[in-house]
DNA sequence: ATTATTTATCGTATATCGTCGATAAACGAT
DNA sequence: ATCGTTTATCGACGATATACGATAAATAAT
């Protein structure tokens, strides 16, 4: 373990922690994924219906959200449904629990 | 509930996560937590020593985990004293799961 | 066929992030 | 007092990220 990227030199851990994190980093991103989970129907332009930004923005950030598996899109006429894969973000929870875990076992030091 | 910032428009419980995102949303940031979780002392230098930027780089992802209050710092001389805020670390997980159950409670759309 | 609707992509502008070297401040050692 | 060590901050720069309008492609509606 505790392998290393020769690209980067960070730990590849780290990095997959990193790439979730990123995926997190806007409140954009957060809410699409919110409103995904909690609406049946799923429709790119109900997204922008709901969000402060222009469409081209919102399909930005589900692009991103595409590109890191958390969001799948499927084309329905003109229409673009989006649905959140679970599998995926059950993946991602994984990994920031065994992060967290590994963050909260240790005592903290005395400084 | 569902309050929004009228900054940004967006809620503030998904701008808390942003935020969370944010400060895990790069590898040196995941790795000096990490670090500092398995090391008892925790001064700066040695935490430049294991990651390959340079000192002022690190120094400026420690300036970032101290803004979102992940890791608090003490001078013990010349050297500065960095350890987890565990509190934090714990609220941060909290926030996060709660999140990530948000997520995985609502059953998939068809699409 | 024409028109309207929806969405992804492109181009571009701006802002933020990440990185480094240089420097200053604080302290310990000589 | 001088010198070496450690670290935070500054300034500069390139790289990403974020945002928007315009446009193109696909389909639905007339």
């Amino acid at each position: 373990m505790a392998t290393k990227t020769r690209e980067t030199g960070f730990d590849t851990g780290a990095m997959r922690t990193a790439r979730w994190g990123r995926a997190l980093a806007h409140p954009a991103r957060v809410t699409i994924l919110t409103l995904l989970a909690r609406r049946q129907m799923c429709v790119c332009g109900e997204i922008v219906d709901d969000l402060p930004l222009a469409q081209s923005t919102v399909s930005q950030h589900l692009r991103v959200l595409r590109e890191e598996g958390l969001v799948k899109g499927e084309v329905d006429g003109t229409r673009s449904c989006y649905c959140i894969d679970a599998e995926r973000v059950r993946a991602m929870m994984e990994d920031l629990n065994r992060f967290g875990a590994t963050l909260e076992r240790e005592a903290a030091c005395g400084c």
